[in-house]
RNA sequence: GAUCUGUUCUUCUAAUGGCCAGGAAACAAGAUUUUCAUUCUUAUAAUAUGGGUUCGAUUCCCAUACAGAUCACCA
């Protein structure tokens, strides 16, 4: 019989939720849903002076705008709670592991102060060793129930002294396991320091919450970032003190994210230097004000994020780059994850953004483009004639249709407000680029446009080949090449040197707010001598 | 400094012993769009170095170089 596969992701309640560990998340998730397993979310507030008010619901929201929503947590609560450690402290859990192992002879109590830590780290620190350890050899110089006799710890316990306990690490011994994405790896002990498992809070560290919690949970896979690697060894110490290797999860330690220039693991510093968001959805640290830039707010779609994250470290081998969430459900292997790390490169983000904007629906996003058309300051919609208050997405078929037309030139969401808010509100004269036409304008022009007001007025079907034959027959009537008459029409409705086809935009703004702009614009130009 | 982990075009990567080392992004050129963008075509560009093993190495082994992670009562 097997075990049923779950997964978990724990992060820190401590900010922002950053590329890495929503792919974190991402793998996580995949590999669940691959196995028909469990993806639970666990919170590892252990560290009550690093606690960000708002950083759990975040990490939620996070989840829920990417569509990987975790089958247990702490809102949801499965027959492994609680899922926040902070409670489960509460609950007593870690102790008894942590006497257990004191029992054992695994691990000891530690007086030293912080003073006395650091004066030790100072007083050993040399060229060669520039952090020394609290280690096999530094123990015995220090003050712990090792050097200390029974009888004056039994006495500094019975005084409350402040004290941890420490896993008691023996050098010589060779400790490996197979990381599923790079193998074998090993370590000697002696290397290895003394860990602290039991802060003086009574509050566990990392090292020894994630042992007992993923055995509690019954967590049969754990996959984290790689700069976990260098404590494994003490994971699988304490596993095997506690537990039995045989219980332990099957460990997989995930490449870097790379900051794209230079060197070194991506940071929310190198988004704010380079200009583009290193978190899921803004986060505003509450102690500072701050605020960093997310993915969402700039303009991206779950499904590219997703995409854009899956394949940074990920392939599948056939040279396919679009992957829906099923898709990686149903190809994600491990064995195709890379194990060196990948530099972060913002442009090919645009790109996946760009290719997943052209080939989902306009219906799939139109809610988030309409929220960035009423912070853009667009709010002309209905019928599109200047002063109609109404919201863009108020005529959902025109908008639905815009946004159609456009769709192709757009990475980001927002690009759906440059390209097409002069479907709603008339450009301000100060945006029309009036010195694109004025060079070539003259009174024949300036005659043509004046028929085309009458002529384009007796119009009954107001669709785009009609008025493009409508305009065709005229300008050869007043015998003008129709690209000399183009371009003005363009700057008439749009304002601008851009946008899809003028008869698209014609037909789209319709009859009477084409003719009221070409109008007015007409009033703008210089009267032909 | 120690321990661990890496190293294919500028970037993300494919090819695990055998065709001119393939694709994508970026960049450049051309075409299309009588605008801009899109789209299409084309071009440029890589196996870190040195040794082995082998008929043959990007691929296997060793060394060197370079890079990264970690070295807290943080996760």
């Amino acid at each position: 019989m097997s075990k049923k596969v779950r997964l978990r992701f724990a992060p820190s309640p401590t900010g922002g939720l950053h590329l890495g560990g929503v792919r974190t998340v991402l793998y996580n998730y995949l590999f669940a849903r691959q196995h028909g397993g469990d993806f639970v979310l666990r919170i590892e507030d252990t560290d009550q002076s690093r606690y960000v008010a708002g950083a759990e619901e975040y990490i939620l929201d996070c989840l829920k705008w990417c569509g990987l929503e975790p089958d247990e947590s702490p809102e949801r609560p499965g027959a492994y709670g609680p899922y926040r450690q902070s409670e489960r402290k509460a609950q007593g859990i870690y102790g008894q592991y942590a006497a257990q192992l004191l029992q054992q002879g695994h691990a000891y109590y530690a007086f030293d102060t912080p003073e006395e830590l650091e004066e030790m780290r100072a007083k050993y620190k040399t060229a060669e060793n520039p952090s020394p350890q609290y280690n096999h050899i530094l123990r015995e110089k220090m003050k712990n129930s090792l050097t200390l006799s029974p009888e004056q710890v039994q006495q500094l316990l019975a005084a409350g002294t402040p004290y941890v306990i420490r896993i008691r690490v023996n050098p010589g011994e060779d400790v490996g396991f197979t990381d599923l994405i790079r193998g074998e790896v090993h370590f000697s002990t002696t290397g290895i320091d003394d860990k602290v498992l039991l802060k003086a809070d009574g509050m566990p560290t990392y090292h020894l919450a994630v042992v007992v919690d993923d055995r509690l949970m019954e967590i049969t896979h754990a996959f984290r970032g790689e700069e976990w690697l260098p404590s494994a060894p003490v994971h699988i110490l304490l596993w095997k003190y506690l537990f039995g290797l045989e219980h332990m999860p099957q460990w997989a330690h995930l490449p870097l994210i790379l900051k794209p220039d230079g060197n070194g693991k991506l940071s929310k510093r190198d988004g704010d230097r380079l200009g583009f968001p290193v978190f899921a959805m803004n986060w505003t640290d509450p102690a500072s004000g701050e605020t960093n830039k997310g993915f969402r707010e700039i303009g991206f779609l779950p499904q590219a994020f997703l995409n854009l994250l899956a394949v940074l470290g990920w392939n599948d081998g056939s040279g396919q780059e679009l992957f829906t969430l099923g898709e990686l459900v149903a190809r994600f292997s491990l064995e195709r994850v890379h194990k060196g790390g990948a530099k972060f490169d913002y442009d090919k983000a645009r790109w996946f953004n760009h290719e997943w904007i052209k080939r989902l629906p306009v219906a799939d996003y139109k809610d988030q483009v309409r929220d960035f058309f009423v912070t853009g300051g667009v709010r002309a919609g209905g019928t599109g004639l200047p002063g109609d208050a109404h919201l863009p997405g108020d005529n959902d078929a025109k908008f639905t249709k815009v946004l159609e037309l456009v769709k192709d030139r757009c990475h980001l969401l927002p690009d759906f407000v440059q390209q097409a808010s002069f479907f709603f509100t008339a450009p301000a004269d100060s945006g029309i680029d009036l010195a694109a036409v004025q060079p070539k304008w003259n009174g024949e022009k300036q005659l043509f446009f004046a028929e085309l007001l009458r002529q384009f007025g007796f119009i009954s079907s107001w669709d785009a080949p009609t008025l493009e034959k409508e305009f065709k027959e005229m300008a050869a009537a007043a015998a003008i090449k129709p690209g000399d008459l183009l371009l003005p029409l363009r700057i008439m409705l749009v304002g601008g040197k851009f946008g899809p086809g003028v008869f698209d935009v014609a037909a789209l703004l319709g009859k009477e707010e084409t003719l009221h702009r070409i109008k007015h614009v007409l009033g703008l130009l210089p009267p032909s001598p």
